[in-house]
DNA sequence: CTATGTGAATTTATTCACAGCA
DNA sequence: TGCTGTGAATAAATTCACATAG
């Protein structure tokens, strides 16, 4: 696979693909092109996709229930490993072979190796759920509450804000 | 409010306000700094989000709820207007106040002016709702499905792929 | 011959620095 | 005086173009 055949799938310059990968290493062959198992290979290491990484979610409600249900979790090699909630009737009950337990539990992540947490609670316990796996020493969280949460610099929070995205749409909409 | 402060609170630099703002317009005066509500209302202006802009779901299930559920479309001036599923039994069902509709009538779009779908059916629908919004005059598609789906080139499609932004985690993880 | 990898050239983006207005 | 708006200066990203390896 040349680096033509690339530039033209994504719609770039082919000289842009080669020197992104080539601030990484060189990954092709003159006069033959990219291997792409290589490419994927070599782009996992570099975006350390190359190991399993354990997560926990926390919220189990509709938006909880569709992220554990998205296919395409283990194509980047994630494993949710654990699932939390407070309302006690939920507490016991296995979603997806997996029981779901007490959200004042959380401290058990930092025994279990979990450093992952992805919340998915009502909006107004995204902040003492974010502190919470911030005490469980979860360095990641993937946020999909609508506001910000304060975490420590050492934790990377990543939002996903559905009603900003759909904010982009209009822009690209002509007329009306 | 001046450039500084909003540098301050974006960490970026004051000059980048000052110059990307005036891109658009002397939003600003002299010796006094920005008003916020004037700013704001003109960058509602830019994007089109100073007008309600109509929108469809299809596919009522835990995302579809979740989507639903979600507070600050209003924000931004969306207004879900309409429900669609394929579930026989969801169909005349209510939720939010609005009654589902069978997605094989997504046509109505077109007669009721709803020029935003959003897609939240299973993966393997994803391609043939996004075809019924187009044919639907739909101008804008949110689309939750974790694959690509093809529109032609006058339809916008932004696409949240959740396990995407979750790989985007690991890189800032230092160790493990 | 083909297609990479990379310095050089070019284009784009950011920041500086200051004239001009409130 | 204080802060915007903006040309000029600087920095960064993209693209060109070609020597070089297969």
């Amino acid at each position: 696979m040349s680096s033509r055949n690339l530039a033209d799938f994504l719609s770039v310059n082919p000289a842009q693909i080669r020197k992104d990968f080539s601030y990484f290493g060189d990954f092709g062959t003159r006069g033959v092109g990219y291997n792409v198992e290589t490419l994927i290979r070599e782009i996992k290491k570099i975006l350390r996709l190359n190991v399993v990484h354990k997560a926990a979610l926390v919220g189990v409600g509709n938006l909880g229930s569709a992220v554990l249900a998205y296919p395409g979790f283990a194509v980047y090699g994630f494993d949710i490993a654990a699932v939390f909630d407070n309302n006690p009737k939920k507490i016991g009950r296995k979603v997806r072979g997996i029981t779901i337990e007490s959200a004042s539990n959380l401290n058990v992540l930092k025994k279990r190796k979990i450093n992952i947490g992805i919340i998915t609670v009502p909006q107004d316990a995204a902040q003492e759920t974010a502190d919470a796996l911030v005490r469980a020493d979860v360095r990641g969280i993937l946020n999909f509450s609508p506001c910000c949460i304060t975490v420590p610099k050492k934790t990377k929070v990543i939002t996903i804000d559905i009603g900003m995205d759909l904010a982009r749409l209009p822009y690209y909409m002509p007329t009306g």
